[in-house]
Formats: C-alpha cells, sequence, structure tokens
DNA sequence: TGTACATCAGTGAACGCGCGTTCACTGATGTAC
DNA sequence: TGTACATCAGTGAACGCGCGTTCACTGATGTAC
C-alpha cells in the first residue's frame, strides 16, 4: 500500500523522520519542502538540493519528479493558483445573497491569500515563473483571474447602460489595486511597509471609492 | 585627476575596456553592473563575483566598496529612490498649471519609471531588500512616497469637506493602484501579463472613476 | 499461495565548477616638506 | 620643483564549500503465472 498525501511526519511539515529506503510520496514532500523554504528565504533563497536535503532524501532524488528547480518552483505556483481560485470562488459564491457582499468577500479572501498564504503568492507572482513555461499553469492562471472578471461582469450591469465601462477593465482595476495593497502591505515579510490601517479596510475603502465612481452606490 | 562619474567607456555600459591598475570609478561601475545584471536575470540573478566580472575587475575588488552583495543591492536601490523621487517631483510640478493634469503626470511618470527603469525599480521593490537596513535607503524610499501623499493632499481639497478622505488614504490608494498595475502589466519582462489596453490608460481610467467616486470631477 | 521477474524510486559516490572570502602584495595617486 | 612617504585601490592566488548533475547500483513494490 502508498502512503496516502500528506500522511507523513503527521502532516506537520518539517524534515522527514526516520523512513524505509522508499519516500513514498516525495513529490509532495518536495513541494512541501519549497514552501518552506519559500516562506524563510524568499523565491530566490534556496536551492535543489536544499529541497531534497529538507525532505531527508539525497539529492539526486529530486529528479526522478522534477526536471529542475524552475519545474518544481512552477508546480509550486500552479498549486498555487489552484488553491487561490478555490478560495475566490467560494468567496464570491456567485454573488450571493447580495453582490457587494460578495464582492467585499471577495477582496478579502484575496489578501487573506496573500497573508496566509505568502509562499504560495511568492510563487505565482514574484519568482519571476513565466505562464509560458507550462500550459497547465497559463491555464490555472487564468481560471484564477476567470472569477475576478465573472464578478466584474455581475457588478457592471448595476452601473448605468450609458457610462457602463467593459468588464474586462472593471476586473483588472480590481485585481490591481488588490494585489498593489498586497504586496505592498499585506505580507508578513521584512520589506513590507507599514500602514496606519489594516489591509483589507484600505483595500474596502478604494473599493467603495471606485464603485461610487462608477455610479454604483453600496446601499444595494 | 580623477575620472569624473561616468565618463569612462564613453559611458554605455558594457563590460570594462582596458584601464591601468586602478579603475578609478569602481563603485559606480559596479552599480551598473548591478542595474544590466538585474535587467538581465532579476535580482536575485547575480552574485558578487558576476558584477566584478562586468566590471572588469578581481572578484576581491568590490570589497574595497562593499561589505556584501546585499550592500551593493541596498545602494542600487536607494539610487532608484532618488531618481523616482526626482522623476515624480518633475512630472508633479506642484501640481501646476492645473491639478488634474498633474495628477495625469504624475501617474504616468510612476509607471514610466517602472517601464524604462525595470531594474531600478525591482531592486527598490522586489528584492527583498529591508528598509532597515540602511537610514538612507528609508529616507529616499519615504521621499518618493512624499510626493504621492502631497499630491493628494492637493487633491483632497477639492472634495467637498463632509465627505472628505484623509489624504494618507488617498495618497495609498494611488499608490496600491500604481504600483499593481506597474508589477502585473507595466514591465518588459517576461512574467508580465498580457492586456488588452496600454498599462497607461488602464491607470488612467481607474483614477477618473477613483476621483469620480471622490467626488471631484476632472472638468477642474 | 508462492515465486520469478519487471519496474520503480531513492542511494551514495563522484565530477567539475563557481562562489564567497581572506591575504600579503603591488601599482598608482596624493601630499608634506 | 623635486622627493620621500603615506594612503589608497585593485591583484591574484588560495581555501573550503556546496551546488548541479551523472551514474551504476540496490532495495522495495507490484504483478504474471
Amino acid at each position: 500500500m502508498r502512503w496516502t498525501k500528506g500522511d507523513r511526519d503527521g502532516g506537520s511539515g518539517g524534515p522527514a523522520g526516520p523512513r524505509g529506503y522508499h519516500h513514498g510520496n516525495l513529490k509532495e514532500a518536495l513541494v512541501r519542502a519549497a514552501l518552506e523554504l519559500i516562506a524563510e528565504k524568499g523565491p530566490a533563497g534556496f536551492t535543489f538540493a536544499d529541497a531534497a536535503r529538507w525532505a531527508g532524501v539525497s539529492p539526486a532524488a529530486p529528479y526522478r519528479h522534477f526536471r529542475d528547480r524552475d519545474e518544481l518552483v512552477a508546480d509550486v505556483a500552479r498549486r498555487g493558483f489552484d488553491l487561490f481560485t478555490a478560495a475566490l470562488t467560494k468567496a464570491w459564491d456567485d454573488g450571493k445573497p447580495e453582490l457587494m457582499a460578495a464582492f467585499d468577500r471577495l477582496g478579502r479572501a484575496y489578501l487573506d491569500f496573500a497573508k496566509h498564504q505568502p509562499a504560495y503568492y511568492s510563487a505565482m507572482f514574484e519568482a519571476g515563473v513565466g505562464l509560458d513555461t507550462d500550459p497547465q499553469l497559463r491555464a490555472a492562471s487564468e481560471a484564477a483571474f476567470a472569477v475576478l472578471r465573472s464578478a466584474a461582469e455581475r457588478m457592471v450591469v448595476l452601473v448605468p447602460p450609458q457610462g457602463r465601462p467593459p468588464a474586462l477593465m472593471v476586473a483588472l482595476h480590481v485585481w490591481s489595486m488588490t494585489h498593489g495593497i498586497a504586496s505592498l502591505f499585506g505580507r508578513g515579510d521584512a520589506a513590507r511597509r507599514a500602514l496606519p490601517m489594516p489591509p483589507e479596510e484600505l483595500l474596502e475603502a478604494a473599493m467603495l471609492i471606485y464603485l461610487r465612481g462608477l455610479g454604483i452606490s453600496p446601499g444595494r
């Protein structure tokens, strides 16, 4: 029988304990290693050998699962986009029960992801992984954006038709603002700037002003 | 006599040509080397020895000018903030002759800097240089933000007093939006996302909507 | 149920390489007199 | 103006180290019969 995903070491992470000749779950362990190491020292701050060491295997073992370090980081990014998409989808919940509340939840879910999954967020947006290297990665990234876009589509319908902007543009505005706040203030790393208010409030205020500018009043 | 800054190699960059025992301008040459290498391979993509090689000196030479690689990158970031501040200050020009036009120029200058000085921008915002490592760096970073902040102060005065937001918050909104657009779409590197319109237009549209939300009409 | 065999996943030793850093040194520059 | 000397900036050789990568190998697992 094979090990079920994640049930080694009690699932708690950390360098591997004693085990047999076969690791049984090395691919997942390497991904976890990459996440730990990215969280510690940034997406460029670790080596393929570091990841192997963290997982408790010889430096040659990772080659059974990834061509090189870049492929490992790209895999982390892809998994990150999948989780991100799931989190955004759940928060948005198709705009139910009320559009504005759902929109607010969506923004908070974005910041929340950046804050609590900084390693994934780094791999996705700051590791310099080209989206072109892997079609699956591109698809995962586009699925995440699609959630923002469909939310934007529902929002613009509330705008009086004569001044209605393209939904795509609104989605890009929301994405940019949120990403800007997340990367400047939203994470726990050393490069973060100090802020006189929580990032969530900064974003909420920005979105209220922006929506008012579109002609959407928060009342409905 | 010493070499004047920048007049070696015709000022064109590139590995050094023949020279005497003393380089004469090594510190500046190392900074230029760092910029070239950051532009090529990202802020984490080069070594101290690479910079020395690029400048045409032995691997030990840089130690006369920088304690280590981090100090070199921090120096690049500091210089970047100085240039950035100068560019923003010039574009804003104290809101003359007309606030809205000046505000538009300011945003464009920001994106322009990110686009044409991607290496500086990287060192400033993405190299993981802690602002705390160097008081000069922090001061330079704050000077840049001060330009945005003083522009925001002038803008909020146009808002009817009963709904006037804190200038600091407006400055943070502008900064976040602009930084978000710049990092997602504004640079020429491989990680950039495709965009159906120029980043400048995306930003301008966002700012118009945002200002309308504040109650400021573009007309004046 | 047992056994032979194929496949798979990880080993560990080996290699060449470039890095960071140090060191005593040396060539060039500036300055006191 | 000349000269001795101090200071400075870069040299080049050396070191230990860890990395990336390869290789023949071996232990474990799964499966055909």
